[in-house]
DNA sequence: CTGAAAGCGCTTACAG
DNA sequence: CTGAAAGCGCTTACAG
């Protein structure tokens, strides 16, 4: 392993003093094109490879983002943090990532190590549960930060949040399934009280409302094996159920795998609606209807924030919430 | 933003020389209990923040690890990449997440960005396409890298290799399918040619030939669609076809999601079996029989193999195949 | 067990 | 447009 060539060797081999290679390495305008394509010539004659750590104590800028997940093996999230990255990429910046798995512990450690990585960012889709520690370790950090998805701080806001427009995609589920005759609407799944399951209930309850249904709830883990549960369940403790809206597609997707067995027609005798439109639900049987956040545009418009927040110093407002579009398939409509 | 405080000012603080808070730091045995104590007070005292891009510097180890990925969508690889990245954080290594996207340009490029940011070693699951590139992108990095479940070098090896053992993989499902008294088995998805496909199909291919029977072989793309209009071509072009081999759990579950339309019950009439044990074929309709890879030991033993290899120097021998084994549920014995 | 000094490879003013 | 000098915050020998 011997060293690698450093912007000194660069220069000598350039014929150029280490300032000017220095200029080339940032884009610098000012310098010649003449003398920028000798300094380029030189660098790839000699394998030379541009070190960050050295530019990041320098100019304490690390181009490194810190993504905070609370639950990467949602599809949902890997999603977004797939696309995420690739976009960050583009604008020159490169993604460390975290998966604090829904443990508000875990999380606090995570944010400190990418604290001493010197991050220039963070965005954070943030575990619940010991709210005052993680949000004291990102202030103490002091850059910028961005929650997503969720935040930790139902009221005010230190770090600005962008999310879905979670209510209208409830009020979205619940009128097309009262516009496709269902009488006994559910909501299943999404944990008692976190806002983001509050958001889409409220959505569900003041649709109902306005037609004179009934709501039936049904909060619990947002999981597939939560939805085959509360399939049974349903067929057993209410048969009257005919369109079911569930906190994500997951929770839908189970439902929907527990259907053939209980003898239950999806998309005809049970209604059912997801939320998030993760790809599973494009080939289920039958294909699941969903509330849409848009992940892609959703990805690259957070990719976007955060950069100009690093790069010019804009911080985006308190709260942005994103549009939701309602994607109808058989799972609703059969 | 002020600055953050240095080691200057935490050995202010404690009444020591900056030496011994770097050795503090370092945990460097040769300081006295009470020493230790009090500069680590003065720490907290004043909020000190250990600055990584400064250490790496001088001692050109980053803690970094970078990971790239293929296809992160990919639920498989998902729950790799998270938890690797915890069994990384437990051994105090931060991981940069790149997903290729089976793009080898991205690739390179990627790869090349986290070499500017110091990664002290790589693991890499590559996607194919302009391989010597790639190659030697990683080999001037000059830094520990593994590649892990596909290589770029079908043959010797460079960096070496960490996968399931696939082909036996394929004979315990060839030879399951048999027993369930199978008697037209085909071997469905997984692209032409590549490494992975032909290790899965040798086994296969085994064990038809051991039994006498007639192979049928249908390669294509990984992905639940496929999986769905292949079923649609079986029963069509080839009716007798009573067992199924999937490239993965996707081609499996997009099989067993076109089933209820085709009128074929899953399980009796045409037994299905893929490779991977993604969590979603746990929940599937029936239940998905499938080649298990043992995800969280081969993420937990990958993890340690390349802190090893950082740390002491021990590279790991080219290749090692870790134990797969066959999970037995509905949609091959109803 | 602790201190003083040098240096990692850049960027940043400041001259010219 | 280019050079010489200082400094970012650590770690690393080397003395004591």
């Amino acid at each position: 392993m011997k060293s690698r060539p450093t912007i000194l060797d660069v220069a000598k081999q350039a014929g150029v003093s280490k300032s000017t290679v220095s200029l080339v390495l940032q884009g610098a305008s000012s310098v010649k094109d003449e003398t920028r394509a000798s300094v380029r010539k030189a660098m790839a004659e000699i394998g030379y490879v541009y070190n960050r750590s050295a530019a990041t104590l320098r100019s304490s800028s690390s181009g490194l983002i810190g993504l905070v997940i609370n639950d990467l093996r949602n599809p949902f999230f890997t999603e977004f943090a797939a696309l995420f990255q690739m976009e960050l990429a583009q604008a020159g910046f490169a993604t460390v990532l975290a998966n604090s798995d829904e443990d508000p512990k875990l999380q606090s450690q995570m944010i400190s190590s990418l604290v001493e990585h010197g991050v220039s960012g963070f965005i954070i889709s943030p575990a619940y549960g010991d709210e005052a520690s993680t949000l004291a370790v990102l202030e103490a950090a002091n850059t910028p930060t961005l929650q997503v998805f969720r935040t930790l701080e139902p009221e005010g806001r230190t770090f600005p949040l962008l999310a879905p427009d979670y209510l209208t995609g409830g009020r979205l589920a619940a009128e097309h399934l009262v516009a496709q005759g269902c009488k006994k609407i559910a909501f299943l799944g999404g944990l008692e009280g976190r806002p983001v399951t509050r958001e889409r209930m409220a959505g569900y309850l003041s649709v109902l409302e306005e037609h004179g249904h009934e709501p039936l709830i049904l909060t619990g883990q947002s999981t597939r094996a939560f939805g085959k549960t509360m399939a049974v369940q349903l067929r057993k403790d209410h048969p009257g159920v005919d369109g079911v809206i569930c906190f994500n597609d997951l929770v839908a997707l189970g439902v929907l795998a527990a259907c053939p067995d209980l003898g239950i027609k999806a998309g005809r005798e049970l209604r059912v609606v997801g939320f998030d439109d993760i790809e599973d639900g494009q080939d289920s049987y039958p294909p699941l209807t969903t509330v849409s956040c848009n992940i892609p545009d959703f990805a690259a418009s957070t990719a976007r924030q955060i950069v100009a927040w690093i790069k010019e110093g804009k911080a985006p407002p308190p709260e942005s919430r994103s549009p939701v579009r309602l994607v109808i398939r058989a799972s609703s409509s059969d």
